[in-house]
RNA sequence: GCUGAAGUGGUGGAAUUGGUAGACACGUUGGACUUAAAAUCCAAUGGACAUUAGUCCGUGCGGGUUCAAGUCCCGCCUUCAGUACCA
């Protein structure tokens, strides 16, 4: 047999997918014009970070099923914008960068280069001539744009959307401050046009700094001084560095921020208009956090000073007992008592000194001091306690409760525990034992002029009598934070900002972006602790010349030093989906033209990770642009659909260890050698390194019986004890060589049991280990000894896990390619399950799909050739065929890939047992299997429209291919059937089925049914008390 | 605690507005082909009882609605994710 005729019989897809992939780049198949007559439709994944490690296949899950989606929308006659890039700025380059001297451009190159290979054997239609790199100066020049954007606006609580900054100078020459209502710094002092004009220009810059979109403020941080940079939360353990164990303080630092609260509103009301998952929205709505209530300014006896308060629930006021601040409150030290400072002064330095994670977590302990002051209630003038407790956040709301018992459960807890007084304001409620919170159903009482009233009638009132007296007002409240956008670090956008003669910050005109990243020597914080930008010679900016220059030529005159912190990675994912329509323009972010084209994203795929960071930051930066005219949609993203999460098997090898025990009673001395002898003894048995047994072994271990009764019990207990006796030899020799006989004794009953993580590729599918092959290619397995089973097999453990290098257990997606090809892949990856569900990876199943694959070439292809003919299809071939369309349109419709993969599994295995050959139903058959698998299609696809097996290379030039080629029309009438198998079911259960006309009427089919020998025997005898009839579901005998 | 998602064979998972539970695969078992392996093909495969016919049980648990419930209602349990002393 000569190899091409081997070809053309089997189903070549290692050599098939490579000529195709080839085929589509050279023809730029699925290069997205930016004008057409076709409708638009825009499909977007979240773009990677290249990491070092490559894809594994958890990674493509989501870029197989946009895939899927924009080769399905092609088909359906649309222009589809399928863009790919990568998000290159980021942490893990840097860590390299320090710890290798290679500069992080270069390995995120390289990273790149990996991941390009990996996505184009997938056979992805990405338009790669779209592709952004968030690294790439010509593309970060357009990030340091929108920075400029923000610097120069305002926002005007009055219009709700962003203005112009210069709008905002105008007011203030014109009337000053005081009816501006903008977001803004809290401690904006205000001034008259006259004091305005009268500012030095510092000044002024220092006051529109505090109304700016992004500004720069002084920000508690927290600070690693070994690392040199500022630490996360989740970076810190137990108040030292997570890596490296170094102290960490609570620093001031003066960074960047974003006014995202601005747009907290906004961004809560967007959420209804947008089409993403309910889960999603609600943990922004979580996170923007809007409470709607109070204010409420309480007067301080014998003070100044008023404490203002942020409350849900004003209808309670005349429940108040005490009030409560944080330890932080900036009051707290000036309204303290002389008797009470002692105490108050310890629980502050007490609660200072615990972390935040330590005061989260610490729900239960109720702990306070009284201040010695008291407050006067704004409506009853009575004097009310002023307390501090760490239960109350100096970082929400004001710092400070006014504290109602009766109606706020930790409120309770707190009174209770300190027993101050719990007044009851509802109306026939029982608060002895816990506080009442249900809002609904609250009838106030006990509280002058709202007795009577419910929770919405009382707040009113209250907030009027409020603003009466001057002490207080409706208020929102939003748990939003404005975000910090500066970070320490070398690898990120540079900011287009130097610092003048009075330091104050200048925005560098647009015209002369980018600013690219300075060469350095060192990528760490220089000594000084400046961040890694303070090590670069040539990082200063000429005025004049208009250029970076070297730092000393530095005069603050015309020559300024430029900012040193670079932007956070969130930076350059923001808007580079709005890039993506027209990511080649240096003279703007896009044309107007292509953001008319193109509006917004249709369809958004990707983790919901970044439910409350890309996806929040994103919106705020979308609405900007919105506000400023650059883009017709604040929404960027119509829908939004979150993929699951594919699982790891990790795979795992056990260890045991021994526990010692001194032996107890007078008449044993121990010597300093005996106790140093058994401490080494521990140490070296707690775990027996190097000895690994199978996990059947150690099940069987670890089952014991403290009475065995049985035979079988008492029969295990001596297999165990011998077993045991195995690893205790060396042990007793030991204890033997100390002499410590009789005055030491090991635990057999309870032992420590050890599992460690091994990788999954030893692990064949029965969980057996090949640790010959470990043994030889792992050092750290060098020496081991594995205990094995009966069968002298070594069983390891598994357990479903989320993929991760550190946990042994990724599965690359390289060598399935390799092994099954991208088709099978593709179609493998959607067949497990449901997108948006966190699946358990199974290298084994993908058997079931290739193998569909295999039986797929064999519809078209026997050992003759090409089997396709021009016969008529039959009833049955037609009726597979509409009923798929039909099925596959749907499941596409619906993101439910994994149904469709059946679908064409029933449809093969129906075509072959009816041995079609009709071209009328195989080449339509291929364009509905073409989105999954692509090029399979494709290549028979193009055997049939020319009747042989041919290959890319040898098609004509004006050959179209399947990419656009309509999807098949479904067509009803070949679905219709003159009979239906009824299921007949007595009392709901089903017992036989029959086949009988669709037309027959309900009276015919119950007379058919009764006639039938089958009901008589089910009946025994018994007459049916009611038959049911559902003509085309079910009959039902009741009785 | 709150919010969201989910519990179906040995495994991944199907099941339209309530109408034949377990589609399609994996795995397992048996068989065919082969010197053998691979590949391919055929058959069986939720559990229990039964020679067969068939019967009973079965979608996390307990109730309910209905001729009929994996699906609807009420009350729980478990798992996963997010979030948290949010005033």
């Amino acid at each position: 047999m000569t190899k091409g005729v081997y070809k053309i019989m089997n189903y070549n897809f290692n050599e098939i997918e490579a000529k195709w992939q080839k085929y589509w780049a050279d023809n730029k198949t699925f290069k997205a014009k930016n004008q057409s007559d076709k409708p638009k439709y825009y499909v977007l994944d979240m773009f990677p970070y290249p990491s070092g490690a490559g894809l594994h296949v958890g990674h493509p899950l989501g870029y197989i099923a946009s895939d899927i989606y924009a080769r399905y929308k092609r088909h359906k006659g649309f222009n589809v914008l399928h863009p790919q890039g990568y998000d290159s700025f980021g942490l893990p380059a840097e860590q390299y960068a320090i710890q290798t001297g290679q500069h992080p451009a270069i390995t995120t190159k390289e990273n790149i280069a990996t991941y390009r290979r990996q996505l184009d054997q997938i056979g992805f239609s990405f338009d790669w001539s779209r592709e952004v790199r968030t690294s790439d100066p010509k593309y970060y020049k357009w990030t340091q744009w929108i920075f400029i954007q923000l610097f120069n606006s305002w926002f005007n609580y009055n219009t709700n959307k962003a203005e112009n900054i210069s709008v905002l100078i105008d007011v203030f020459n014109n009337e000053g401050n005081a009816n501006v209502n903008a977001a803004c710094d809290d401690d904006v002092e205000i001034f008259s046009a006259n004091n305005w004009k009268n500012f030095s220009k510092a000044k002024q810059q220092q006051i529109l700094l505090q109304y700016r979109l992004t500004y720069l403020a002084e920000t508690e941080v927290n600070w690693c001084p070994a690392l040199g940079t500022v630490l996360a939360n989740d970076e810190i353990v137990n108040g030292v560095s997570e890596r490296g164990g170094h102290p960490v303080v609570r620093k001031k630092m003066t960074q960047w921020s974003m006014r995202i609260s601005a747009y907290a509103e906004r961004l809560l009301q967007g959420l209804d208009t947008v089409d993403w998952t309910d889960s999603l929205k609600e943990s922004q709505r979580n996170w923007i956090g809007k409470s709607v209530g109070a204010s409420v300014t309480f007067n301080v006896n014998d003070h100044e000073e008023t404490i203002e308060v942020f409350t849900t629930r004003p209808d309670t006021i005349f429940g108040v007992s005490f009030m409560t601040l944080a330890p932080e409150h900036e009051l707290v030290s000036k309204i303290t008592t002389p008797e009470q400072k002692a105490a108050v002064d310890a629980y502050v330095e007490a609660t200072a000194k615990r972390s935040e994670r330590d005061r989260m977590a610490d729900v239960k302990t109720i702990s306070g001091v009284f201040t010695g002051a008291y407050a006067e209630h704004p409506f009853t003038k009575k004097q009310i306690p002023i307390w501090i407790g760490d239960y109350v956040l100096a970082s929400y709301g004001t710092g400070a409760v006014m504290a109602v018992p009766c109606g706020d459960q930790r409120d309770y807890d707190f009174a209770k525990h300190f027993g101050i007084e719990i007044l009851n304001i509802f109306e026939g409620v029982d608060i002895s034992e816990q506080a009442f919170a249900d809002k609904d159903k609250t009838i106030i009482a006990n509280s002058d002029f709202i007795n009577g009233m419910n929770y919405k009638k009382a707040t009113k009132r209250v907030i009027y009598e409020l603003e009466q007296i001057g002490q207080g007002e409706g208020k929102t409240n939003y748990r939003l934070r404005d975000a910090v956008f500066s970070r320490q670090r070398y690898w990120g956008e540079p900011f287009p900002v130097y610092y003048d003669e009075n330091g104050l910050p200048q925005m560098i005109d647009a015209k002369y972006l980018p600013i690219e990243l300075p060469e350095v020597e060192k990528y760490l914080p220089t000594e000084t602790g400046e961040p890694p930008l303070g090590n670069a010679t040539k990082w200063a900016w000429d005025t004049e010349k208009n250029e970076v220059v070297e730092n000393e030529k530095i005069d603050n005159k015309t020559v300024f030093p430029l900012e040193l912190n670079t932007m956070p990675g969130w930076a350059g994912s923001s808007q580079y989906f709005n890039r993506y329509m027209d990511p080649n323009n240096d003279e703007a972010i896009f044309s107007k033209q292509a953001i008319d084209y193109w509006q917004q994203v249709d369809l958004y795929i990707g983790g919901s990770e970044h439910a409350t960071g890309h996806l929040l930051y994103s919106r705020f930066w979308q609405k900007f642009m919105f506000d400023k005219g650059y883009v017709n949609h604040d929404e960027f993203a119509k829908k939004l659909i979150n993929q699951g999460m594919i699982l790891g098997e990790s795979a795992f090898v056990h260890r045991i260890g021994f526990n010692f025990g001194k032996t107890v009673g007078s008449k044993v001395d121990f010597s300093k050698d005996d106790l140093k002898n058994i401490q080494y003894l521990r140490d070296k048995y707690s775990i027996i390194k190097n000895v690994y047994i199978s996990n059947d072994v150690i099940i069987y271990l670890r089952k014991t019986f403290n009475k065995p009764e049985s035979e079988s019990e008492i029969e295990h207990m001596n297999l165990r004890k011998s077993l045991i006796s195995y690893f205790l030899k060396p042990i007793e020799e030991e204890i033997l060589k100390f002499n410590l006989e009789g005055k030491v004794m090991v635990n057999t009953m309870m032992m420590n049991y050890f599992k460690t993580h091994v990788p999954v590729k030893y692990v064949n599918t029965k969980n057996e280990l090949n640790w010959e092959k470990l043994r030889q290619e792992d050092k750290q397995y060098k020496n081991a000894e594995f205990i094995t089973n009966k069968e002298n097999k070594y069983i390891c453990k598994r357990d479903v896990e989320k993929m991760s290098k550190s946990k042994y257990n990724v599965v690359n997606p390289d060598q399935i390619c390799v092994d099954y090809g991208a088709d099978s892949l593709r179609l493998y990856e959607m067949f497990l399950g449901p997108l948006e569900q966190y699946k358990p990876w199974n290298t084994a199943g993908i058997t079931g799909v290739h193998g569909f694959l295999k039986k797929l070439w064999k519809l078209y292809f026997d050992d003759n050739g090409l089997k396709v003919t021009n016969t008529e299809p039959t009833k049955d071939n037609l009726k597979t065929l509409h009923k798929t369309i039909k099925k596959v349109e749907e499941d596409i419709e619906n993101f439910s890939f994994n149904t469709s993969v059946s679908t064409f599994m029933i449809a093969v295995n129906e075509l072959l047992a009816q041995k079609c050959t009709s071209k009328a139903i195989l080449q339509p058959l291929l364009v509905l299997i073409s989105p999954y698998a692509p090029h399979v299609a494709e290549q028979l696809y193009a055997c049939v429209e020319f009747g042989k097996y041919i290959q890319p290379d040898e098609l004509p030039n004006d050959y179209k291919g399947i990419s656009e080629v309509a999807f098949p029309k479904f067509d009803e009438s070949y679905l219709v059937e003159s009979s239906k198998n009824y299921p007949i079911s007595f009392n709901g259960k089903m017992r036989f089925t029959m086949e009988l006309p669709l037309d027959m009427s309900k009276e015919d089919i119950e007379k058919a049914v009764m006639a039938h020998e089958k009901t008589q025997e089910q009946l025994a005898g018994r007459t049916p008390k009611k038959v049911i009839v559902v003509p085309g579901k079910i009959v039902n005998i009741v009785g």
